[in-house]
DNA sequence: GTCTAATACATAAATCACTTATGTATTAAT
DNA sequence: ATTAATACATAAGTGATTTATGTATTAGAC
């Protein structure tokens, strides 16, 4: 469950935009959802991950729905619209940062 | 001088760049050389710069230069053959960080 | 001619996201 | 029956970076 030093500050960006993507998911649910789309270059740790999800939603970002899958726990969270919002300026503040660093390094990507 | 959370990670990667691409630099030289490059959106700190510049030489990334300009002291850095191929290591590292994270956040960057 | 901003280095303490470690419990697979 | 996968949670430790200081020279504004 390691990764590189350039995933640091990208969790909360994550989070919010596959929620924004498939609605509702519960924790574990993200983590092989990311591993899926990333290829497993990026795994989530759960340390990291369920101290997010709370304070996002202690920040109102998000909210809960608790649901009974026969003896086991599943916590759903989705976005509010707060988290709808921060979600947009979090991809779109990601999406500039790719161009600035892409101006930097002299690398094209951003189109 | 801040920016983003998502820069962390990026400071080594940036310098180690900046210097392959432009020979040998001065510290102070880099910073005003990214705060260009970036059109003031990253603003490296001194606090963050020279520890890191320190780092890169004793892992025997860089080398260094001590010149004299009147009474003032400027300590150029330059790559060494080490430090030339971790450039190359880390930016390749950078650009399939993007594409991967392009791929989790479903943003089009990535040709 | 003096004051401020810019140039140029440096380091130490504090912060904070994240890793690592640990814990509990259920369910599926071998 | 035992292990792996599912599913949550939290606490201690790490480490890059910010914030705060410090010293000193040079250029520019007024």
């Amino acid at each position: 469950m390691h990764s590189s030093e350039l995933l640091k500050g990208t969790l909360q960006t994550i989070v919010l935009k596959v929620l924004k993507d498939n609605g509702k998911m519960y924790g574990y649910e993200i983590t092989t959802l990311v591993k899926e789309l990333s290829e497993n270059r990026i795994l989530l740790t759960e340390g990291a991950l369920y101290p997010t999800l709370h304070r996002l939603e202690a920040e109102g970002l998000l909210r809960t729905e608790v649901v009974n899958i026969g003896k086991r726990v599943r916590k759903y969270y989705a976005l509010t619209p707060d988290g709808k919002a921060q979600a947009k300026d979090r991809v779109n503040e990601f999406v500039d940062f790719i161009k600035t660093m892409s101006a930097v390094l002299h690398v094209r990507m951003a189109q």
